[in-house]
DNA sequence: TAAAAAATATGAGATATCTCACATTATTGT
DNA sequence: ACAATAATGTGAGATATCTCATATTTTTTA
């Protein structure tokens, strides 16, 4: 991680204008910082004593588990807080956040928190966030319960395809969609055999639109 | 549902006060109404107008899906708010909530939505709330990916035992972890098996704490 | 209090998903 | 460019969980 000065702060200051976010000056408690690809923001476990908000990059969120099984909870996209809910309460440890490509982030240091807590602007823009996140999680993991892998894989695929391409990493996806690698790759060859997808160099075509959606569009 | 007026909602106000969540007087836009036990405090699909904060009571939240599956996403346990993200964002359909015993809540209407919004005071708070419910959902939802039900069960057998007793309608409960009834009866019939629990009249004893903390302690 | 509805119980067979073992490609760091 | 590391791919066998059918008991309601 580094942090930005002159020219590229002011240039990301003015291409992502954070002003409205408080009812004070925030320039003085904010820095412009640029993790790079694979750069852990939050340590799993560590106590953060800043707020991010990212503007630019991808992020992945991560828990480990007592048995030792990772989990990737979700992917993060700018733009997004992090490490808000530990401004709330004192001493909560964080999940794990690496990055997935370079990101920037404006980091806020927590010698503001009072004037933060304060700040009935910012506090709704918290709030909304936090509204999200939870409905987010929750429909999230309701669907999981819900519904077979066959389901969330096809709605998966249909959102992160690109140009009807599909082609992810499947150890990254096993993780978030809560399987094992050998399961994915099952279901991936049954779609295959279904011709539903056809597997080439450049990653997996979706030739069968239609049944890709009807599988998908279980999941709401 | 009903209005309590008089003694009665002044009997709340004394035992529950809430004045301390808002830099305004709160008085003349709240009501105390109680449902009684199996009532609907929200239809699921609803627009709802009104916040509510549960002081005393015991309900389930609810989401239907596509698919016709029903999910008890949590219960629900005073004191928390609900349709607090309706106020938020404009629009919101809820989910279904249902009553489990006689409920008692402060409902707050809209028509004080500048001034909730405008309240630092109420905005923290209702931040601290939603930042909990995110977290409880995130940990919850990983869980059921990381675990089988063995092991979630008797974490929850632990949690829900009455005196060493288990005693919890199956209906609920395997709706509730997500899974089907069946299984749910399968687990409970193998911890007898294993002469973890004993059944009884009264209910599932417990006859073997060590066990059962040994399997629910893989689960955090 | 009889009939209806809900909850409990259990068997049998299917399916979704996992673990482990191992072989084969990329990708990446030095 | 080579070794190390990560990602991909596949088989075989186990286990977790589901669906459906059906019977019994308990609770609710007219």
């Amino acid at each position: 991680m580094h942090i930005l000065t002159a020219e590229a702060r002011t240039h990301y200051l003015e291409k992502y204008p954070i002003d409205d976010f408080f009812s004070f000056d925030i320039n003085p408690y904010l820095e412009v910082r640029q993790f790079d690809k694979g750069e852990w923001i939050f340590q799993e476990g560590s106590f953060p004593d800043t707020v991010y908000y990212m503007i630019e990059g991808k992020a992945k969120l991560y828990m480990t588990h007592k048995n030792g099984k990772v989990s990737l909870i979700e992917y993060l996209e700018a733009p997004l807080f992090m490490g808000e809910i530990e401004l709330l309460n004192e001493a909560r440890y964080t999940k794990g956040i690496q990055t997935v490509t370079k990101t920037i982030c404006y980091s806020i240091t927590q010698s503001c928190k009072e004037k933060l807590l304060a700040d009935a602007l910012f506090l709704r823009r918290l709030c909304v966030f936090l509204g999200e996140k939870a409905t987010k999680m929750t429909s999230k993991y309701t669907q999981n319960q819900a519904y077979p892998l066959e389901n969330r894989l096809a709605a998966f695929i249909q959102l992160s395809a690109d140009q009807g391409v599909y082609k992810e990493k499947h150890t990254e996806i096993c993780e978030y969609l809560g399987v094992s690698y050998r399961h994915l790759l099952y279901v991936l060859a049954q779609f295959c055999d279904e011709r539903i997808l056809e597997k080439r160099k450049t990653g997996y075509q979706i030739i069968d639109k239609n049944r890709l959606a009807q599988l998908a569009q279980e999941v709401l």
